[in-house]
DNA sequence: CGTCCTCTTATTGTATGCAAATATGTGTGC
DNA sequence: GCACACATATTTGCATACAATAAGAGGACG
């Protein structure tokens, strides 16, 4: 069957061939999570374990386990004897985890001034560099990523490996979340936002740092469509099918 | 050694009847949870898959299933080809754990002190005449629980559902490392210092909440015995079963 | 006597099969 | 023409069976 059905854009990943020994079902993770964030997979989508098993050409063993650990990334979400499809935050929930970023990550600054060292500061400003390029390339995939990536690459660089994976998964949440209700903020001013934030850094200015970084990811929140009429209008839109 | 073999000391949980129905899965997850949390198991245990299996009554599936989930908890570590067992998280991730909990819970109190309404503050002197109770007839597993559970409460009276469950995961993670480098803090310490947390925030003090916030899980830490050298003594102590 | 190699055994990783629940399609009655 | 009920088909949930890998025991050789 040609499966009139809408393919279910998941590439089986940069099949590195090797990639496939060291754990087969993180490559299933990796390329969903990489196809919601790169606005490939839109929130509600139907993922049915069958369909992702013939396209990964594995048994439906693996395709749950990979499921499994993407509803508790909360990337999908898992309904009962339904199925899995592919999480549509609630507003709630999306204020809620700006708002944990805005405490994580106004800590994650302050503290980082009083550590970080000038070549870190180099280290920043070309990933600043990268990041313009991407935008003014607009290459949507990659400024996305770039963009995200700036703030784990910070927590990194206060050494806490635990803080990066955390935000980490904070930072994929607020890719759906952004993807879900059309974020009007402009890559251009996030990207602006981060310089300004790296220079505080430079500065060693630890509360400029803090509230730069609090800003921003207000900044972020506020440019989201959550007025309720316009959820509701997503959730009466959804694909069906 | 005496006890060849260690039976394992998992209780299948308060088998509510019908908390099979709900989650079969869910159900091992808390059971091995909490028997990490009240130190029925100790670091560095096996956790073989059959034998879970067998315990449960239920296949290997299940218990694979919860394992994983586990292992994203960082409260066991899965060893490709070579099974679980119960983590044994190093001085690092001990030492970035309480970072990031000082970073959250410092911002948490000094946001709910703006919100924080007298109903709630009498919940918490409730919840804190608990806790004293549960010191007082020494209860370990109660008055573990109950000292966790105060920084969860504070979660959900700030309405955050994301913030209450991350705090909940490293809550568990942080019992771990207590049980894993001999905490010398005393439950009657850690409560009176919730006690002071209470009432700045009855005061609304934001600062001086955020600063004993701090204090206090900067104590909890202080108090741990992560001196390397200690800590291979556990490694050369842990149980080769 | 010690070391290395091989064979055995136990445990994990993956696939498949079967039962249960759900969604779908068809027909009948009103 | 619409709604409800029954039958069918698809999909998930769980268990079991098989394959692959690593640990351990035993023996042979140096």
């Amino acid at each position: 069957m040609a499966r009139m059905r809408m393919p279910l854009k998941i590439v089986p990943a940069r099949s590195a061939p090797k990639t496939a020994s060291v754990g087969a079902t993180e490559r299933i993770v990796a390329s969903i999570t990489t196809a919601i964030v790169e606005r490939r997979l839109m929130p509600g989508t139907k993922l049915s374990e069958q369909k992702i098993a013939d396209i990964f050409q594995v048994s439906r063993t693996l395709v749950r386990q990979a499921l499994n650990q993407l509803s508790r990334d909360r990337l999908v979400t898992l309904n009962p004897a339904r199925g899995a499809s592919v999480a549509m935050p609630s507003v709630d929930e999306a204020r809620q985890v700006f708002q944990v970023r805005a405490m994580l990550e106004g800590a994650m600054v302050r503290q980082l001034c009083a550590l970080i060292t000038d070549r870190q500061i180099a280290e920043l400003r070309t990933h600043l560099h990268d990041e313009a390029a991407a935008v003014n390339r607009t290459d949507v995939p990659g400024r996305t990523r770039l963009l995200a990536d700036f703030h784990v690459v910070l927590a990194r660089m206060l050494g806490n490996e635990v803080l990066a994976q955390l935000l980490s998964d904070l930072l994929s949440r607020s890719s759906l979340i952004a993807l879900m209700y059309q974020s009007s903020h402009s890559a251009a001013h996030s990207q602006d936002e981060h310089v300004r934030i790296v220079d505080a850094l430079g500065a060693r200015d630890a509360s400029a740092a803090a509230r730069l970084m609090e800003h921003h990811i207000s900044a972020v929140e506020q440019n989201l469509r959550l007025d309720p009429h316009t959820a509701d209008l997503f959730t009466a839109l959804r694909p069906r099918g």
